[in-house]
DNA sequence: TGCCCTTGCGCG
DNA sequence: AAAGCGCGCAAGGGCA
């Protein structure tokens, strides 16, 4: 047994690392018994963009830990394995890590899954450390709240993989930490008392964050529930249509490529996304004082996909002219050539991709994230990107949404008498606004109606009206000003809210910051927006837990999109399912009926793929496909 | 070369 | 008095 003795905050750790053929698992289960919750890491040979699903992917030691011991396994020894195993698989144990890197290991290399059994300390620093400039990395939360030791071992470690370094010492870090993770000896001291460290930390970590969130313990349970679907979901990965995808990309490739390299020569070396184009395109004709289009944030004129054809108002030169098309062509491929990009490069070789979803990804609101690639952001206008997902063998997608939610959360919270009256009858909440406007003398259409409810769940004002409504500023001002007049109690909501100058509590007692503008003054008009935002978000996941644990149905959720959830159901029980789930979204909220409709997805040959077979029909209809 | 900012674009 | 919110991703380009 070689031991090493080291502290933490100030605190004696012994970290445990049996040589291999001398491993005794009784010891090691007297160190871990049933029952208990403890601290969890792996190391892993370097990691690329595949992360798990790559062939390359392999894991080198695993870490487990008690409050101050820790016991680093090396994996290579069988018998070091087959004791990890069997700890992860005890159902009593849970653990704690921080992350998901972890958890995912043990499921994808060890095959135990352990999703349901970890807490981890990321979300529960996510939900600490509510500031978008906070660190939340397990070395920086350890050194922050626990003590300096973690942090010296990394550098010492990384200190270490220089010396590993074959080359020349003016190598990228990256680089050498590339090797160093795969080249360390697995005796190395350095190496073990890291490792060990890190699992004291995570541990510790948990008792030290939880009182920090300020989250009462119901929320935190659901929360970790939510992680362990998360994960799961990660894990499943979604399966890809391949050749669908190498259509859409080859399509998508050629029409940008084409247009680029046109706009190039045009141009004489001013690639088509280059802020230069603006400067090339006033010597052909296009005067910017006269534009009438969108400005960029920084103030220069937009080339953005809805503005180019306003470029046709001036006199452009041939050239101009050609540039202006081709740019049009190339704005209009550059959403698929990016998204089928991003499907490509995350593509693992099970045929499926593994997207992250952050239970609590979006930081001031605590909606739910996805990268890798992110499934919350693929078109509707062209959805044959969606398409080329589809379900497992045997099973049918069937997407569920709320219908409305954002303003139903406001209309609860704020108990607002006019739009909880009208929801309850069954009427339509732009056209109340239409006549709520129109009693105080202002008549407007129900597109305006709709923009002006929704610049009330984020936060906005007369002059974005202005610009969304295309309507003169000052009319702009007295919608919102009769908005205002016609929904006190939502008027009163916001002031009451814009009250909170630190943070807003939601309905589930969630801390979320009021944020800052650019002069560190509290943005507290968007108060309301982030209670509505996390409000839906907390509405989704209500729905979701007990589809889970009522329905049992929790394994069917494909993925949640904001305010639907896209479920994959085996055939034969597609009926009963719909039934049960539309059972589980709809519900009372303060007095408010939540509802939702479900759509069962197939497309014009009978096929279950990610998107509707409305839209599937209307896209058979334009490429001349018998639907 | 890596890092950071800006721009553009999709979703809710 | 007025203030449109939250994400992820890729590319260009300035800067060290």
């Amino acid at each position: 047994m070689r031991t090493f003795t080291t502290t933490l905050g100030g605190e004696p750790v012994q970290v445990d690392a049996p040589e291999p053929g001398t491993f005794d698992p009784e010891w090691f289960r007297l160190v871990f018994p049933s029952g208990g919750l403890y601290g969890l890491d792996v190391e892993s040979t370097y990691m690329d963009a595949l992360a798990q699903w790559s062939p390359d992917f392999g894991l080198r030691l695993i870490q487990f830990a008690a409050e101050d011991t820790a016991v680093v396994l090396t994996l290579s020894d069988p018998d070091q394995l087959l004791a990890a195993r069997a700890l992860l698989a005890d159902v009593t144990v849970s653990f704690a890590s921080h992350g998901n890197m972890d958890v995912l290991s043990t499921a994808v290399v060890l095959g135990v899954d352990i999703t349901s059994r970890n807490i981890d300390t990321l979300n529960l620093a996510r939900m600490a450390f509510t500031a978008k400039a906070d660190k939340r990395d397990l070395k920086d939360l350890t050194t922050r709240l626990i003590g300096p030791e973690l942090e010296a071992a990394d550098a010492a470690l990384l200190a270490h993989f220089w010396d590993l370094w074959p080359g020349r010492r003016n190598a990228k870090r990256s680089d050498v930490e590339r090797h160093g993770w795969s080249a360390v000896s697995t005796d190395e001291p350095r190496y073990l008392v890291y490792a060990g460290l890190d699992a004291v930390a995570a541990r510790a970590l948990v008792d030290i964050l939880i009182p920090l969130t300020g989250a009462p313990p119901a929320l935190l349970e659901v929360e970790a529930w939510l992680a362990g679907r998360a994960n799961r979901i990660q894990i499943l990965g979604m399966l890809v249509d391949t050749d669908r995808l190498t259509a859409l990309e080859a399509e998508a490739q050629e029409a940008t490529s084409r247009a680029e390299a046109r706009i190039l020569e045009l141009t004489g070396g001013v690639k088509a996304r280059s802020p230069k184009l603006q400067d090339w395109l006033a010597d052909h004709g296009v005067n910017w004082d006269c534009w009438e289009g969108a400005l960029t944030e920084g103030g220069k004129p937009s080339l953005a996909k809805d503005n180019v054809a306003l470029l046709w108002d001036f006199e452009l030169d041939a050239a101009g002219s050609e540039v202006v098309s081709e740019l049009a062509a190339f704005r209009g491929h550059q959403d698929l050539l990016v998204k089928t990009k991003g499907v490509r490069d995350h593509l693992a070789s099970d045929g499926r991709v593994h997207p992250v979803l952050a239970p609590n990804g979006a930081t001031t609101t605590a909606r739910m994230s996805s990268s890798g690639p992110n499934f919350q952001n693929f078109s509707k206008r062209d959805p044959r990107m969606r398409g080329v997902f589809v379900p497992e063998p045997g099973h049918v997608f069937v997407t569920i949404d709320f219908d409305q939610v954002e303003l139903r959360v406001v209309a609860g919270r704020a108990r607002e008498p006019k739009m909880i009256d009208t929801i309850l009858a069954g009427g339509d909440l732009h056209q109340l606004t239409v006549d709520e406007l129109a009693a105080a003398g202002i008549e407007i259409d129900r597109d305006t109606g709709k923009m002006a409810n929704f610049l009330i769940v984020y936060g906005g004002g007369g002059k974005a009206l202005h610009e969304q409504a295309g309507i003169p500023l000052e009319d702009a001002y007295a919608i919102v000003r009769a908005h205002r007049d016609r929904y006190e109690q939502i008027s009163a909501w916001s002031q009451y809210l814009a009250l909170e100058r630190q943070a807003v509590r939601t309905i589930s007692n969630r801390r979320l910051p009021v944020t800052l503008d650019k002069h560190g003054n509290p943005r507290v008009y968007a108060n309301v927006n982030y209670d509505t935002q996390s409000g839906a978000r907390e509405l989704l996941v209500h729905a979701w837990l007990y589809l889970d644990l009522v329905c049992g149905l929790g394994e069917l959720v494909w993925y949640p999109i904001h305010d639907e959830l896209v479920l994959q159901v085996p055939e034969a029980d597609v009926d009963a399912v719909v039934a049960q789930a539309e059972t589980a979204m709809r519900f009372d909220f303060l007095g408010v009926p939540i509802s939702a409709s479900a759509i069962v997805l197939v497309d014009e040959h009978g096929d279950s793929r990610w998107m509707t077979s409305k839209l599937a029909e209307k896209i058979a209809a334009a490429n001349g496909v018998a639907a």
